[in-house]
DNA sequence: AGTGAAACGACCGTAGA
DNA sequence: TCTACGGTCGTTTCACT
């Protein structure tokens, strides 16, 4: 595998970065390929899973005033706990990691209360789980969603 | 202001959470609504910016096999710091918080010398920082895109 | 804000290099 | 894997409610 991309489908990838929407054509024009050629490299690379064209929101906008990052220990398995966290609808972002946490998930609540509720009536609740901590957002400085074509 | 958006909203930011491309007209038809109507509704929230339609990518199928996030702590304002870090291309997601971080930051990069180059040689290396903590992803088990209309 | 109609442009399958 | 082309469907504009 490797990068896996050749310059054409990293220019595609970043046509659509910009604007998820902007027409086969138009990005064909970009990169110099045809509309069919542009359309089936799209189809390949979101077969393989590489890539997703999707609407993201903005929380805060939509009513969710509060989010966390939850810094995790536990014993026992991590990827159960981990499976089991995903399930929860407040939780958008688990990851298993090396260090003093084992687990981090983001949280997206609509207010303090909600996220006070869903550390100790789910989080802490879960087996294995032995220490939370606890990192309350101030303010968002950068989200970027254009990975792997600096 | 407050949660914002209407019922037919939260179904059309549903339908292009799904896909980014799907039509106006098949939106149209699952909400209840007029092509006109959807695409008016859309244009609005990403005027907005409640919602964005990206492509995003996956760094592991992309040639980035480390990612990690980075705990900092510091002195002086978190403003400034949080805004110089930002400018990294290697940092993806920055975030202010309450906490024993002051700052939290997602890295993508290539190999885990590019980490090691990355937090000895840039991010150490910032005015104000006294100490960083690393947690080197094992897995990553979730990821949404859809925040706000569980 | 939403609808409907007509002109325009995008999309998709297929054939061929 | 790409281009070319034609049928179909989506998008856009505008007048109207």
């Amino acid at each position: 595998m490797g990068s896996g991309l050749d310059e054409l489908s990293k220019l595609i990838v970043e046509q659509l970065q910009q604007d998820g929407r902007k027409s086969y054509a138009e990005i064909g024009k970009a990169v110099g390929l045809s509309e069919a050629a542009v359309r089936q490299r799209v189809q390949k690379l979101t077969d393989k899973g590489v890539m997703q064209i999707v609407a993201v929101t903005d929380p805060m906008q939509l009513g969710f005033y509060t989010q966390a990052m939850i810094g995790i220990r536990c014993n026992g398995d991590t990827t159960i706990l981990a499976d089991e966290l995903s399930k929860l609808p407040e939780i958008d972002y688990v990851v298993i990691t090396a260090g003093s946490f084992d687990i981090l998930a983001e949280v997206v609540c609509e207010n303090d209360d909600s996220l006070i509720n869903l550390l100790n009536n789910k989080i802490r609740k879960f087996d294995g789980v032995t220490t939370t901590e606890t990192f309350v957002y101030l303010k968002l400085q950068k989200q970027l969603y254009n990975w792997g074509t600096r």
